[in-house]
DNA sequence: TCGTTTCAGCAACCCTTGTCACAAGCGCTG
DNA sequence: CAGCGCTTGTGACAAGGGTTGCTGAAACGA
């Protein structure tokens, strides 16, 4: 968010220029809908029906998975230049969201009509190779997920999960509780203490009230 | 494979009725590769460039995750009807596969040439949108991988794996080891036959040797 | 400033899963 | 038939990580 909100348009061109022909972005520009929301804003959420695809433009969204308790699961995040494909679903016969979607940051985006954004597969062969790069991305993030899950232990999960939130966040120190961290990972708070004091002790960060700051990631 | 193999073409044409258009028939029939693999068969592996995409007519393809070790961790199954859209990714940046495929079951399937796929992205709405559609299915799939991993625990997850498995190969007698299970589910040989004993016992199913007979699923 | 709430640290305990070691049975082949 | 490899069963044990309960400190709100 380093332009005033009314220069959404020139951020529009300057992130997607060389990805989107010109074409596009006249209807880009004409059809899509800018917001900017604020950070911890629930953008998604389980359930409810797709009706638009987002762009992002600047700021982070964190997209995650549920059970059926509601108990959370990081899955990745979306930066800017990034897209939510599984909001194209909506056209596809799944027509409900199957994730939940929140702002890291204050983050900017640009939203478009899912009709629009299927009409568009069609007319314009730059949108739909970014609709298909974008699934690409998708995929190879949740594929690196399942690798976590499957085959790293909490320790290292969690050394992976604040590298990402420090590169995410583009800061070191680390603005967020135990609690947080440990409902992304899908344990406990109390084992999420332990293993940070333990970092701590190895001198890979230091620890305050509600931050963690990094040393080294 | 319950036609003979000159007749593959009858195949396509009722398994993806009213959903390929008619010109777009034609064309898979003329750049479509037929092919026939038996079980067993390693279709696909890490690092394997991937020049075509793989239409399932008949049989079932058992796709895996590995890590560096060389570990594996079973993601999904493709049935007959399917596609990997991963090989998709091909003409994306990504050149190489992320994931191993191998045949589950005799397997009679269509090899599309990539550049023919993308071309028809554009010249065919009804393969555009099969291609979404299946991203959209890989997607959920694998999200079911990661609910597995991140919500279950190993009882269910092996039930879970059990259930499909019967599904995928249509028959209630599963021709298996407990040490393949292991391999599918990610974790050791002892403990799948400790579970398996404990399921026996609950009378879900019956242990033989080479084979688990499932009595409910 | 005082009470309340939220957050982090810590200890003890337990359950699930993974590991090791070994034995027994089946089926194959020389 | 003897020998071998592969598969399965089982007991004992270790480790990772989840749970509970309690404590004190920091932040917050009136």
């Amino acid at each position: 968010m380093n332009a005033p909100s009314s220069s959404w348009k020139s951020d529009v061109a300057e992130r997607f220029d060389g990805i989107f022909d010109s074409a596009l972005m006249d209807d880009l520009l004409t059809c899509g809908e800018h917001m900017v929301v604020p950070a911890g804003t629930m953008l998604m959420d389980v359930g409810q029906p797709m009706t638009c695809i987002p762009l992002l433009l600047d700021g982070a969204i964190k997209i995650m998975r549920l059970d059926n308790e509601g108990e959370e699961m990081l899955l990745y995040f979306l930066e800017s230049g990034d897209s939510c494909a599984l909001s194209m679903g909506s056209y596809m016969g799944s027509m409900n969201s199957s994730i939940r979607a929140i702002t890291e940051k204050d983050t900017s985006l640009l939203m478009i009509n899912a009709y629009d954004g299927v009409r568009w597969m069609k007319e314009h062969e730059s949108w739909s190779s970014f609709v298909l790069r974008s699934y690409q991305m998708r995929l190879e993030e949740m594929l690196e997920a399942i690798d976590s899950l499957a085959f790293m232990d909490l320790p290292t999960r969690l050394q992976r999960y604040l590298s990402d939130k420090v590169k995410v966040q583009g800061d070191l120190t680390l603005h967020t509780t135990h609690q947080e961290i440990a409902n992304d990972l899908h344990t406990s708070r109390v084992v999420v203490s332990r293993l940070l004091k333990r970092l701590e002790h190895e001198g890979l960060l230091s620890l305050h009230r509600n931050a963690v700051e990094m040393k080294q990631f």
